[in-house]
DNA sequence: GTGATTGTTGCACGATCGTATAGCAGGTGA
DNA sequence: TCACCTGCTATACGATCGTGCAACAATCAC
């Protein structure tokens, strides 16, 4: 079976995104070299080829689902308009909908983050992400006009409450929803 | 190589606790049958006859993490004595501090979720244990004094701020510690 | 048209996986 | 003392893993 020929890019690109596919139904043990081929439709051993490895590409999939979640809350963000307040609840509410609360992206992240055990290329990428969420949302509070002194433990507490709210909603998808989430959000922001 | 001869029991426990063990430190992906033998001493061939495979050990391994927190917490809150509002911070202060808040028992987690994907017995154990954590604030927030009527939206919040600042906790122990933890989850109960 | 480049396949290799099983060895009751 | 039970080891088996490699095919420069 000959199998069409596309550019090197175009290739990549399908590979990383049936890596996340594979990752998102099966977890970490089914994101096999393997698997992942037989979901972009291709042999083996292309992964090797456009990839040097296994783990290189794991650290592309890495990148692309974060770098979805980043496109959509700065969407999110921008449609709010100007005031300050407005863009700080869009972002927090950004967070508690889908696509980024929803359980196939829990899935995707567990099996990274367990991937990441092996790989210090996933570790670095974890920490610079997770620290680019505390600081975007220290930004976001500091427009709305939280003193400089109170900052620090304001962003820490939304931080939490949002990663807390978000992995309740992806988990037991049944027990609350996305707008009782943003109502808990919302009283909490109200206080700061 | 004759090995000692032990109980039944005994074995079982120490089988379960090298899992939770080689689980913590190298991950799903390295809990294998023969690593997690070799880890108790013994010969890969024990854990069929115990087990009667890895699937059933790792569960065993789950209930004896969750055991173990249960009863952290809970010796946490007998020992705050009778006063409601003491109970309900010890609680929340238990979970903020080792061993709960532990990069370790984080990392024991997220392997145990990762293999839960597979594993229809770990899913179920997973639902019935964040059920009953859920169910426990809601009892300590009752007996405090908050009103029925607000009592399910608090404990969901506390339940989000709370995991969502164990987890930070356990991604990164630099960026603040269990003592300003404790502060912000206290201005947090103050306002219910 | 033709040679060179490159995307792609198919297969083979060694390693490691979970499990089954045969047999050895330590403890126990008669 | 001796048979018996059972914890335990050692080994083998088939499956699957990641990767390297030789051959093929499609495209492009000329």
């Amino acid at each position: 079976m000959p199998g069409k020929r596309t550019s090197a890019a175009a290739r990549r690109r399908d590979l990383v995104e049936a890596a996340v596919r594979v990752l998102a139904e099966r977890g970490a043990a089914g994101a096999s070299v393997r698997t992942i081929a037989a979901a972009a439709g291709v042999s083996p051993g292309l992964v090797t080829h456009h990839f040097g490895g296994v783990d290189r590409l794991v650290e592309a999939a890495y990148d692309h689902v974060a770098g979805r979640v980043d496109e959509t809350l700065a969407s999110a963000v921008a449609s709010a308009g100007e005031d300050p307040r407005a863009r700080l609840a869009a972002y927090v509410a950004a967070n508690l909908a889908p696509p980024i609360a929803h359980p196939e992206l829990l899935a995707t992240w567990i099996a990274l983050w367990n991937l990441a055990r092996r790989d210090a290329g996933i570790m670095a990428r974890h920490g610079h992400h997770y620290a680019a969420f505390r600081e975007r949302i220290e930004e976001l509070l500091a427009a709305c006009g939280v003193p400089a002194a109170r900052l620090r433990p304001a962003a820490i507490g939304v931080a939490a409450l949002i990663d807390g709210l978000w992995l309740e909603l992806c988990l037991s998808p049944g027990s609350f929803d996305a707008d009782e989430a943003r109502g808990i959000a919302a009283d909490y922001l109200a206080t700061l």
